[in-house]
DNA sequence: TTGCTAATAT
DNA sequence: AATATTAGCA
């Protein structure tokens, strides 16, 4: 744990102060050490596999073979790690739900490893964020060049954290007169650990900011939300139940008062509006207090934890696996299953695909931030037919996409298309540049499409990765921000 | 200081 | 939509 590999090490930003923001070469050379991954895997004999190779390129790893372990890793050591590893092999639904919510709620670039070299499987974990996929089995190379990922990450962290201060600055131009703040209580003057250009904003040093530096946001998964309604039930008999003690009873740590005050202050509103409803509706039942029906048995807390309370990042959870076709219907909000239904695409990121003669393009994008990932999927033709261009690649991959094609529109790459919508950033030029950019960390390796693949430029060429030529290639692009523009 | 609620921000 | 933050009052 000697000196953790500290964004403000990265290269880039010693470059002089210069303001070369094409870090294309900025850290040629130089490998950052000691990053923190975190590895999940079942088997722990390739566990230590990958934990050799790991360590073998200076990479500091924290291994770990149950599912269990890994959430308690990740939840209550958030900024430990620089980037997470996670095998999806069998991913069942909480498996998915973790590395959603690791991916959107601590910011963690997510690798995912599997068996599975399905264009599916790929394309699914893409779209749902993570940042890269590597099928099994991994070539210590595939490890070795995880960490352009963390790269990525800051930079990308970077340009959001300029344009967020720029944002602020303006505001606060404008407001300054009409304003006239005055007493606030908590005056949060929360400072953005945040580092634009080299300038490292130096409120509290390093300790808890590492490369994954984000604000941190609750998750209520069941497992806290359960110790909630513990706290709750048990002081609910004998003292009461305010936010101070709640937290205590917990005893988990990372979140703080206002946290538990936030979710009494929704908790109590449901219980009203379960309770309004009973009055109404059912009017033969005996009136239920809050604390009657709690966890154990009671209905409350339950449909309180799945009608309304569990965060799913959006757009991390629109993607698992279904078998579509039966709409799950009704606006009745309480059931879990209807979060991750069909109706979940509406808030969809905006994915676009780029095809051309044999390579896939899939660009992934989030939705408030202005930065976005991209992938590259190489397919090869023989291999693949479905997804050779034209109209067999186009129905095909659009039916891989959703199952109504008429939810895509089609465009040239270079000639992009502007949609009714200021978030089609995949119809923007400046992104689709990025499709060319060789700095894009994009290692999927996929064994049995082998072809063209051209080097990434800042490492040493010998092997691999490859961008693809997209140049007069097609982009499908499924508007989904659009569909969400529509239904909501 | 803490709690509560409603409003508003992210 | 879920959480966070704030205002304002107790």
């Amino acid at each position: 744990m000697a000196e953790k590999w500290d964004h403000r090490d990265f290269p880039a930003c010693d470059d002089g102060g210069s303001p070369n923001r094409d870090h294309q070469n900025s850290f040629s050379g130089k490998f950052p050490e000691g990053l923190r991954v975190l590895v999940f895997d079942e088997d722990p004999q390739y566990l230590s596999l990958l934990e050799k190779h790991l360590q073998e390129f200076q990479y500091r790893v924290t291994r770990c073979n149950e599912e269990e372990r890994a959430v308690y890793l990740l939840r209550n050591h958030t900024n430990r790690f620089d980037i997470a590893i996670i095998e999806a092999e069998n991913s069942n639904g909480d498996r998915f739900r973790l590395i959603s919510e690791i991916g959107s709620e601590m910011d963690l670039p997510i690798i995912i490893m599997s068996k599975d070299d399905s264009v599916e499987s790929v394309i699914n974990w893409m779209r749902n964020g993570v940042c890269d996929y590597l099928i099994k089995p991994i070539r210590p190379e595939d490890l070795r060049l995880i960490f352009k990922h963390v790269v990525k990450k800051i930079q990308v962290r970077r340009s959001v954290a300029v344009a967020g201060e720029a944002a602020e600055e303006n505001a606060a131009g404008e407001n300054s007169s009409s304003v006239g703040d005055s007493t606030i209580r908590n005056p949060n003057k929360r400072k953005r650990g945040i580092f634009l250009d080299g300038q490292v904003n130096e409120e509290d040093h390093d300790r808890d900011r590492d490369s994954t530096t984000k604000k941190r946001r609750v998750v209520w998964d069941e497992k806290l939300h359960n110790k909630f309604i513990e706290a709750v039930q048990y002081l609910g008999n004998n003292e009461k139940a305010v936010p101070k003690k709640i937290l205590e009873r917990m005893n988990v740590d990372g979140i703080t008062r206002e946290n538990v005050a936030s979710h009494l202050q929704k908790y109590r509103l449901n219980m009203k509006k379960l309770n309004d409803q009973n009055e109404g509706v059912e009017r033969n039942r005996v009136l239920i207090t809050p604390q009657e029906r709690g966890m154990y048995g009671g209905e409350g807390a339950t449909e309180f934890y799945r009608g309304r309370n569990v965060q799913f990042p959006t757009h991390h959870m629109n993607n698992i696996p279904q078998l579509s076709s039966v709409q799950q219907q009704s606006t009745s909000p309480n059931l879990m299953t209807q979060l991750i239904s069909p109706l979940g695409h509406r808030h969809l990121d905006d994915v676009s695909v780029v095809l051309s003669g044999r390579n896939l393009v899939m660009t992934h994008q989030h939705h408030h931030h202005h930065h976005h990932q991209t992938s590259d999927y190489a397919c090869n033709g023989e291999k693949s037919p479905t997804y050779n261009d034209d109209e067999l690649g186009f129905s095909s991959l659009t039916s891989l996409f959703t199952q109504n094609s008429e939810d895509m529109s089609l465009f040239h790459l270079q000639d992009p298309v502007m949609l009714p919508n200021d978030n089609q950033l995949s119809a923007n030029p400046q992104l689709m540049m990025n499709v060319h950019d060789t700095h894009e960390p994009s290692m999927l390796h996929i064994p049995s499409f082998p072809s063209s693949f051209t080097h990434s430029s800042f490492i040493d060429q010998k092997d691999t990765i490859k961008m693809v030529d997209v140049s007069g290639g097609f982009s499908y692009n499924n508007s989904y921000s659009v569909d969400s523009n529509m239904l909501t």
